[in-house]
DNA sequence: CCATTTTCGTATGAGACTATACAAACTGGC
DNA sequence: GCCAGTTTGTATAGTCTCATACGAAAATGG
């Protein structure tokens, strides 16, 4: 089926093209699971992110989610609209504001969680803790290389580039 | 620094999102090294492919680099108006275009093949062959379980053709 | 205390991709 | 030949994200 062609595909990008399509699929499939509570995948990441670790800034949760700060602020723009998170100023930084969950968010963090927990069972069926394990840690050391390997166009952030 | 708040982060998506942050960065650098052609992946892509495998339908060139048909329409117009691919009518199919490199185009394909030869290179430092391949056969268990997960939306004609 | 620099959140424009709808063309049955 | 059904490529609108630029506020350094 459809993963089949990144084997039969050319020399180019074989392993590395594995790797994006199957980041698309998971996107894909989350996007998918998560519908039926009527959020995306960077919606419901970000909300379970607030849910778990409480009051964040929107520049930190950018940094950890792996967005932009742009990107995060319209999210939380659409979280907020719905009612899932609030906005409270910090009373000591007038710039910022900190990011919580109200109780209709809180209780779709479960539910998101139920769901993550669902799907990973899904996806692991068939390899071993290990493998697991291993996959991520080789995956890292991509990511060592990647970071090196990267000219640094440049996130202003302490966390590098994303 | 760097890739650390994957592990760092929470329960939730874990190795999930260390593979999708690994995708986005690979997408970047490669996207980086082809800049000096003015080229983005998606473009060189494409055009290593039909440089490596002749004339092909849109459609057929859409299903191999898994992207949608009119996404690569598009791509295939840029490519054209710069001189790279031609498109020829199909005698026997007057719907269908077959694409073709012009020899400028081929000329970018080698100059493709370098720089992706030299990324994959660099990518693989510290990690050995076996682990490679040990990382693609369970990203594809992995792909075979999303494939079964995903409820069939839909993915762009009858998948199991080739 | 004041000037400079940095950081935060937001607005805006752009790019890449998807989904959908569509006309033209092919296929097969009658 | 004629008509449904399918396939090909394209046009359109919408989504998601980034890069850039900006004002406001804070930090820094005299």
């Amino acid at each position: 089926m459809r993963s089949d062609h990144e084997l039969d595909a050319p020399p180019w990008l074989r392993v590395e093209s594995t790797i994006m399509s199957t980041a698309r699929q998971i996107r894909c499939l989350y996007d998918q699971r998560f519908a039926c509570l009527d959020l995306n995948l960077s919606q419901a990441s970000l909300l379970a992110y607030v849910g778990g670790f409480g009051a964040k800034t929107q520049t930190t949760l950018a940094d950890h989610l792996g967005l932009g700060r742009a990107a995060t602020g319209t999210v939380i723009d659409q979280l907020e609209a719905r009612g899932l998170l609030a906005r409270t100023p910090d009373p000591s930084d007038r710039r910022v504001w900190l990011i919580t969950t109200t109780a209709a968010g809180d209780k779709l963090v479960d539910q998101i969680s139920e769901i993550d927990a669902v799907v990973r069972e899904e996806l692991r069926s068939g390899t071993t803790k290990a493998e697991c394990q291993q996959l991520a840690s080789v995956l890292v050391r991509i990511q060592d290389n990647l970071s090196a390997a990267t000219t640094p166009t440049n996130t202003t952030s302490t966390t590098t580039q994303n």
